[in-house]
RNA sequence: UGGGGCGUCGCCAAGUGGUAAGGCACCGGUUUUUGGUACCGGCAUUCGCAGGUUCGAAUCCUGCCGCCCCAG
């Protein structure tokens, strides 16, 4: 199969810059726009110590990757750059990541560097190398609408990504390109071991790719050492019903790990209070939320109609909602909903835009 | 040392002669390019301790230990 890169104008000749982690995804872009004849060149980003990483050689940037991706490279026969982003990745990315932590917030690495190193530095750079688009091996698609450039859903939902990428502005949109989107995953494998890429079986990249073993908070711990002070548990009344090790363990809508037991009912952290280092725990319905307070909204869509679904989560079902600009409110109360998260709207499979979620507002628990 | 009650997994707690429910917690797994959720699975050969009765006891008897309450 060919993939449309969307230039409106002939491949050959074009230069088409591709993102390349070393996984078999951008590895199968990187194919794919070889195949298309354009001129390619692949640019991979070596974000952190991959020396720190060992063990861990299957995530997103890894030494490991980074020769798999010159490995791949080479096989298809285009250029292939390295570039060092380490410091611009650890200031942009994992500090981030641990002060919001440290704020008593939840946050979303994978956007923080979507926005900022992918869409931002590594945009920069393929307009630098004159590339005609930048594409990435996102599980999402870029359709051509009346108003321009349009973000959906990847057509395979499971692996849908357009969560991760809310916050792609238009101009960046304009020129980005997502050739995976409309791939089921097996096809791309697939692809990949017809090329006889020897990414071709590589497992799939998941949790955050610069946390070795599974360990964030030891992450966290290491860039704010004071983040990682124990507390009190508190229940809903304020009532000192146990202790933890420090805020940067838990999140809002967090069941496990509280050690709190004897209780007919599951605890869930409902609200993390920063300054008085307390986890507030209740039950369930404790959780519920009737709207959310964004904040850094990026808008995509035009005038918003009905029909109208957001996601607070990546892997959730989109819940119907309204929007004003900068309050999402759910038809039904959502749960778990976590300040520093990202809310995601959309209509249809199309994304809206979205925002980061500061502050929630709880449903009535009993409705009058 | 008058009276009463209680002692079952880390916590709560069923079970009063027939061979240890359940919940919470915890652990493991599944799902997942965030965290989390959810789901699945695991988790007391043993019932404060020591004897005794019985074919058989956590359940009956005796003693001891510990805790609680009332009264002094």
């Amino acid at each position: 199969m060919d993939a449309d890169f969307q230039l409106g104008r002939p491949l050959k000749g074009a230069r088409i810059v591709v993102a390349m982690s070393g996984g078999v995804d951008s590895s199968v872009v990187a194919a794919l726009a070889a195949r298309s004849g354009a001129e390619v060149i692949g640019v991979t980003l070596q974000l952190y110590d991959h020396g720190k990483a060992v063990g861990r050689s299957k995530t997103c940037c890894a030494g490991q990757d980074i020769y798999d991706a010159s490995e791949v490279a080479a096989k298809l026969g285009i250029a292939h750059y390295v570039f060092d982003y380490e410091s611009r990745f650890r200031d942009s990315v994992v500090a981030r990541f641990a002060d919001e932590y440290a704020r008593g917030r939840t946050p979303v690495p994978c956007i923080s560097c979507n926005q900022g190193v992918k869409f931002t530095d590594l945009f920069a750079l393929a307009r630098d190398l004159g590339a005609d688009c930048l594409a990435t091996g996102h599980y999402v698609r870029r359709v051509e609408g009346a108003n321009g450039p349009e973000l959906h859903r990847a057509a395979d939902p499971a692996r849908d990504q357009s969560y991760f990428l809310f916050a792609t502005t238009r101009a960046q949109l304009e020129f980005l390109r997502f050739p995976l989107g409309g791939l089921p995953k097996p096809a791309v494998r697939e692809i990949a071991r017809d090329l006889g890429l020897l990414v071709a079986d590589k497992k799939d990249s998941q949790d955050i790719c610069f946390v070795p073993d599974g360990d964030y908070a030891a992450v966290v711990k290491k860039v704010r050492p004071e983040a990682a002070q124990p507390g009190e548990i508190v229940d809903m009344e304020g009532r000192v019903i146990g202790a933890h090790p420090g805020l940067i363990h838990f999140t809002v809508g967090q069941r496990r790990g509280l050690d709190i037991g004897g209780r007919a009912e599951p605890l869930y952290v409902v609200r993390l209070e920063p300054a008085a280092r307390r986890v507030v725990a209740g039950p369930k319905s404790a959780l519920a939320v009737r709207a959310a307070h964004l904040s850094e909204v990026n808008w995509l869509g035009e005038a918003q109609g009905d029909g109208l679904t957001a996601k607070v989560r990546s892997l959730a079902r989109p819940a119907a909602a309204s929007f004003d600009g900068r309050s999402l409110r759910f038809d039904q109360p959502e749960f778990g909903v976590a300040p520093g998260q990202a809310a995601v709207l959309y209509e249809g499979d199309r994304v809206l835009g979205g925002g980061w979620i500061e502050e929630t507002v709880a449903a009535e628990l009993e409705p009058a």
